[in-house]
DNA sequence: ATAAATAGACTGACGGTCAGTCAAAAAATA
DNA sequence: TATTTTTTGACTGACCGTCAGTCTATTTAT
C-alpha cells in the first residue's frame, strides 16, 4: 500500500467530508469505520489517531455542521437593516437549509435522515445546533421587543423554545411531505399543520398572527408540483 | 380445542419485565440480549423465539409502558366532574409519573434515562407515547374550548403541540434538576425557566395566564430540601 | 553537508463484544 | 405415539477499538 501522508489539519477534514457524505447517504449507525476508511484507503489505526472513538468523530461532525449554520444565521442577525421579523423568517429558512435543486437527491437525504435508524445522528444535531443557536434567536426576539413586534418577558428562554418548535416541527415533515399521498390534498392538510406549528411560535414570542414563516412556500410548491406528476 | 396460550404471554411478560428493570437501570444500549436472558436464567434461542430482534421487545416494552400512562390518563380525562384545566394539570403530572419514594432511586433512574446513551429510549417512548395520548389531550382541550377557559382553532394540533412541549421541557429536566448546583438559587432558576414552558402551553392553547401546571411544586420542594442536605 | 534523533502519520493483525441463526433436543399436547 | 410448541447453546459474522511497530519528513547534532 502506497503510503500518503498529509498534514493533520487536511486529513481530519477529509475524514469529516467523508463521514458527512456518508451519514448522510447511509445514516450513522450504519455506515462502520471500515467503511470510511476504505473510501479514504487508510487504515483502522489511522481512524482512532483522529479520533477516539466513532461516535467522537460524530460529535466532531455534527459541531462542524452546527457552526456553518451559525455563520449563516450570524450573516442575518447581524444586519442592521432589517427588522426583527424578517430576521426570524430568514434565520428559519437558513437552519432548514434545504436546498431544492435536486428534488430526487433531496427525497434520499431525508429517507436517511429521517429513518429510525439515524436517531441519534438527527438529536445530536438537534440539540448542538440549538446551544449554538439560541443567543442568535434572543437576539432577534430583543430586537422584536424593541420594535413592539414581539411580547414576551422571557426572551432568551423564548429563544430555546421557539427553536425547539422548530426542531418538533421538522420531524413532523416526513409524515407531512413524504408520508403525504400523491395528491395536492393531503399537502393542503400539512401545510394546515405548519402553520399551526408557526403559530404557535407566534404566541410564544407574542407576535402578530401570520407573522411568522417557518415553512417557505415556494418549497411546498415545488413539492406539489414534484408529486403531481 | 381450547388453546392455552397463557404460558406463552406469561413468558413474554416475564421478558418485558426483565428488560424494563434492566433498561432503567443499565440503559437500553447497555443491556445485552444475553444479560437479559442470563438473568432469566433462559437461552439466547428462546429470546429470539419471542422477539425477533432487540429492538423488537424495546418496541413492545414501549408500547407496554405507553398503554400504562394511557390508562392513568383515561382515568382523568374521563371524569365528568373536572374542568378542562384541571384535567389537563392533572394529565401533565401522571404523564411525568415521578415517583418520589425514593430519592436515591429516582437520581439514579434519571441518570440512566437522561443519558446520552439512551436516546433511541427516550425518544422512542415518547414519540409512542404522543400517538397514544394526543387524542385524550384533543378532548381536554375541546372541553377547555367549550368552558371559555382554552380558545385554539385547531384543538388536534394544539394538543400534539403542548404534548411535545412538555417533552422538550422534560429533555431539560437533567440540566435543570440534576445538574443544579447544591443551592436554591439555580433552583429557582429552574423554577423560572419550568414557568417559561407552562407559559408557552398556555399560549398555545390560549389559556389564562398561570393556568398551567406542569411541574409539581410538591416534587420541588421536595428536591430543594434534599440537595440543602 | 551528513548522520543521528525525534515527531508524527500511518499500518493491519488481533481481541473482544454482541446481535442474530440454526439444527437438534426436550416438553407439552393431541 | 405423533405432532406441535418451546427451549437449548454452539456458532457466525459484523463491528468497534487496541497495540506494537513502520515509514517519512523534519529537526538537531556532528
Amino acid at each position: 500500500m502506497v503510503r500518503i501522508i498529509k498534514k493533520y489539519d487536511e486529513r481530519r477534514t477529509e475524514f469529516l467530508d467523508t463521514a458527512q457524505e456518508l451519514f448522510f447517504t447511509k445514516g450513522y449507525e450504519q455506515t462502520a469505520v471500515e467503511t470510511i476508511i476504505k473510501k479514504m484507503g487508510l487504515s483502522k489505526g489511522t481512524f482512532y489517531y483522529y479520533f477516539k472513538s466513532k461516535e467522537d468523530l460524530l460529535d466532531a461532525l455534527i459541531e462542524r455542521l452546527s457552526e456553518k449554520i451559525l455563520e449563516e444565521v450570524k450573516k442575518i442577525t447581524d444586519r442592521e437593516d432589517l427588522d426583527a421579523i424578517t430576521k426570524l423568517n430568514r434565520a428559519y429558512a437558513v437552519t432548514r437549509s434545504v436546498k431544492l435543486e435536486n428534488f430526487e437527491l433531496l427525497k434520499v437525504l431525508m429517507k436517511v435522515i429521517y429513518d429510525d435508524k439515524n436517531i441519534v445522528f438527527r438529536f445530536k444535531i438537534y440539540r448542538s445546533s440549538i446551544e449554538i443557536m439560541a443567543p442568535e434567536f434572543s437576539k432577534i426576539i430583543r430586537q422584536g421587543i424593541k420594535e413592539k413586534a414581539f411580547n414576551t418577558l422571557y426572551p432568551d428562554e423564548a429563544a430555546r423554545l421557539i427553536f425547539e418548535v422548530a426542531y418538533i416541527f421538522s420531524e413532523r415533515i416526513p409524515k407531512l411531505i413524504l408520508g403525504s399521498d400523491k395528491n395536492s390534498k393531503s399537502l393542503d392538510k400539512a401545510e394546515k399543520e405548519f402553520r399551526v406549528y408557526e403559530n404557535a411560535i407566534e404566541r410564544i414570542i407574542g407576535a402578530e398572527e401570520g407573522t411568522v414563516k417557518i415553512v417557505n412556500r415556494d418549497i411546498l410548491n415545488y413539492f406539489h408540483e414534484k408529486i403531481n406528476m
